[in-house]
This record gives C-alpha cells, structure tokens and sequence, in this order.
DNA sequence: ATGGTAGATCCTCTA
C-alpha cells in the first residue's frame, strides 16, 4: 500500500503533472493540498483517467481544499470537525478498504500563518495555532486507534534538519518554537508516529518544498520539509520505504511542494 | 533589512 501526499498548489494547472507523480512513485493512494478548485470544478475525469477511479475531494473558491483519489474503494468519514469555525476546506478523512485491514487515512492542510510569528498582531499565525490545539484536541479522542495514516502540508518543519538553517528560521513561521511546540504536542498527544524520519536520521537534512522565490532553487537549496506523514504505532513495523520526489521541484510549471510517498506492508 | 515568485481572482488576497 503505497500512499501519497503533495501540495499540488492549483489541481486544475497542474493536472498534467500527476502523470508523472503516479508514473514516479506508483502510488495507490494520492492525497492533495491547495487544489483551489470549488467541488463543480474539480477535474474529476481527468483523475479518473490516471486510473483512479475512487475519488473525494473537499473545495471552495481560490484558496484551501484537499482531495483523495485511490484505487482501493475507500468511505468517506462523516462528522470531521468544521475546524475553528471557518467553514475551510483543509481536511479530509476516509476509511480505506486496503489489503491487511481497513485504514483511517486523514489529508490536512494547516494554514500557513502569515508572516509575523506573534498572535496578537496577526490574525493568520492565532489562527495556526488555534487549528493546532483543536487538531491536538481532536486526535486525542482517537489516540488508541490502530491502522490510522495521516498526511497533508502541515506548514511546520519541526526538526533542526527540517530546514536549510535552524538558527536563520527560529523567528520564521513554519520553524519558530511556539509552532514546533505545538506540533510535537499534537504527534504525543494523538500516539503519532513521523514516518518519514523512520528512514532518514535526524541528523540528515530533508526537505520538501523550496521556495518560488529564490533564483535558483536547486543551488541555494533553501528547503524546509512542511509536508508530513505520520502513522499510528501499530502501522510502524509495517513501514516498507519512502520517497520524496525532489525532481517534481524542477519540473515545468512545478509546485513549490514536491510529493512524499511511504510504503506499508 | 529587504524583496524576491506564483496562483486565483471581487486587481488583492493567499502562500
């Protein structure tokens, strides 16, 4: 069971390129962030077409939304929360039919939080951190579960080696210790499991995105890992391999994001 | 200290 999660910034322009994400990483699940796409628009055949025929998607107009194509059967999850009340598209949670048992998978996208790391001038970051402690909230109550998956931008890279320059970012929104706080709050409160750092030692840098604002992102090389996914402590032993696919950063018309891929089985 | 790019869009907001 391969499952994959990318913030593919714009479905509709960047359909296309999830040819070359299934022919990459030959997921069976494939998780999306930032589709920006209302439900009546999103490109249903066209992902039905990469032969994905079992798809759910969450979007409203401009911003957010997430989807889930598979191609295992899978039921979406009713009664997911309506996070600090805003009525976003930032989350979606199925039951998946997949080999071995079913899998509660969750695709979350975390707001961003604008740029001033101080609740009490900026709306964007309170929000954040809000999100963070209703999520924390939420996955304790499911803490005890087995077989569960969850993926998504979480806009926070919480290690030293999550970023190009710990001591540069400490006062950047994605890596300042309040947010790196509040994350690791929410991984030991809901028993989650980093299966991404499973493979690469804490020691060693590893990112996901790179900013669209360097010259050359490849040469400066100025990443942070913002994309995650965790997996309950049972699905652990189950951890088979993974994969970021940097190359997915160079492409025509790339996302800022690059698609992460684990293995269970 | 600053500004750089990209996408969707109620040409400004979001990242």
């Amino acid at each position: 069971m391969r499952i994959a999660t990318w913030n593919i910034n714009s479905v509709r322009l960047r359909l296309p390129l999830l040819t070359g994400v299934r022919d990459a990483l030959a997921p069976d699940v494939i998780c999306l962030q930032e589709t920006k796409t209302p439900d009546e628009f999103f490109p249903l055949e066209g992902i039905k077409a990469l032969g994905y025929p079992h798809v759910a998607m969450r979007g409203m107009k401009g911003y957010n939304g997430v989807a889930i194509f598979s191609r295992h059967p899978f039921t979406v999850l009713p009664d997911t929360p309506d996070w600090c009340l805003k009525g976003d598209c930032r989350h979606l949670g199925v039951m998946l039919d997949a080999p071995g048992g079913p899998i509660e998978l969750h695709n979350f996208y975390i707001p961003a939080g604008g740029d001033i790391p101080d609740r009490l001038v900026n709306v964007k970051f309170a929000h954040k951190l809000d999100f963070l402690a209703e999520a924390t909230e939420w996955s304790v109550a499911n803490a005890a579960a087995p077989r569960r998956v969850l993926v998504g931008d979480l806009n926070i890279a919480p290690l030293e080696h999550d970023v190009w320059s710990h001591k540069e970012l400490l006062k950047v929104v994605s890596h300042t210790p309040i947010e790196v706080e509040a994350l690791n709050r929410w991984m030991q409160k809901g028993a989650w499991y980093d299966a991404m750092r499973h493979f690469v030692p804490a020691e060693e840098k590893l990112y996901t995105w790179w900013s669209y604002r360097a010259q050359d992102w490849a040469a400066s090389n100025r990443g942070r890992r913002l994309d995650h996914v965790w997996v309950s402590p049972d699905l652990a032993p189950a951890l088979k391999g993974m994969q970021v696919l940097r190359e997915a950063r160079g492409w025509e018309k790339a996302s800022d994001h690059v698609p992460v891929m684990v293995e269970l089985g």
